[in-house]
DNA sequence: AAATAGTTTTGAACTGTTCTAAACTATTGA
DNA sequence: TCAATAGTTTAGAACAGTTCAAAACTATTT
């Protein structure tokens, strides 16, 4: 019986992550499907290019790297992610795609949302002419403790 | 005379910088004054390091592009200038240390301090235990009229 | 089932940055 | 003033993350 309800519930995630995909006009792909599972069964996350594709390649979804990238800005074009700009060149694609903020652990380079609803920022003046503001981003950087400098 | 009034302000603006340099332990090199010159003569900037480079070439500041990397991070370490974090693995450096936030426009890639001393942010929630506030970013990303896509 | 349009792959290329070891230079103190 | 030293600069190789190009493959349309 177990193993029925878990087929019958695959089956219900499967045609999410399809219908997901079709509305935004991409094919669904065994790789994009597959990445989208990792991507978006379970809470929001952040990946980094090079994690998600070691975490396919362990879940036995082959794809190359390449792949990854592809399809990170696909699903970023179409709205499903949100790319969050950190240092050192590397890339975060968060599940998160509502307007919110994060925490940036400076040591080990990882990313948190911000729970709280409440982050306002104030006082801002306009954005420049000829330009319109696309959004806004906090970034707390943190230092750990213990491991000073 | 002007070119004496000119003489002496160049040994002022030396004099300034030398006293910088040594105040954070760092041996005025020719590399390091030429470079100095260049970041704190005249207004807050925001450079890369590539655009430093070229910039001292032009000036007939010769360098190598790794001293540029070195002097950027010995200055920026010194709180001479403060790292600002943008997309696709590029640096910027910003003679402005004070607490401030910024433009990023999006499509051409510039930064520009937002000139507003109004800015707050408010209704952040603690620092997770065991680390502590380094800073926080603000950088409101604009989308410029015209070039869309 | 064939034609097509879109997708994936490999591997090379590219960009920004760091590293290495040798050459060089400012500082110290005899 | 000069030699010893500690710090700095350099060229070039190496590296990481990302993008690109072209051929092979696959979903969709007919």
């Amino acid at each position: 019986m177990a193993a029925y309800i878990q087929t019958v519930m695959e089956t219900r995630r499967y045609a999410r992550v399809l219908a997901r995909l079709r509305s935004v006009g991409l094919r669904p792909t065994r790789q994009r499907l597959g990445l989208a599972r990792l991507l978006f069964d379970g809470g929001d996350r952040h990946v980094t290019a090079e994690q998600l594709h070691s975490e396919a390649l362990e879940a036995n979804i082959r794809v190359s790297l390449a792949t990854i990238y592809n399809t990170l800005h696909q699903f970023t074009r179409a709205g499903l992610l949100r790319e969050v700009v950190v240092d050192h060149g590397r890339a975060y694609f968060d599940t998160n795609t509502k307007e919110h903020h994060h925490f940036l652990f400076a040591d080990s380079g990882r990313l948190q949302d911000i729970p709280s609803k409440g982050v306002t920022v104030a006082g801002l003046p306009a954005a420049p002419s000829g330009t319109t503001v696309d959004r806004i981003e906090v970034i707390i950087r943190l230092r750990e403790h213990g491991s000073n400098q």
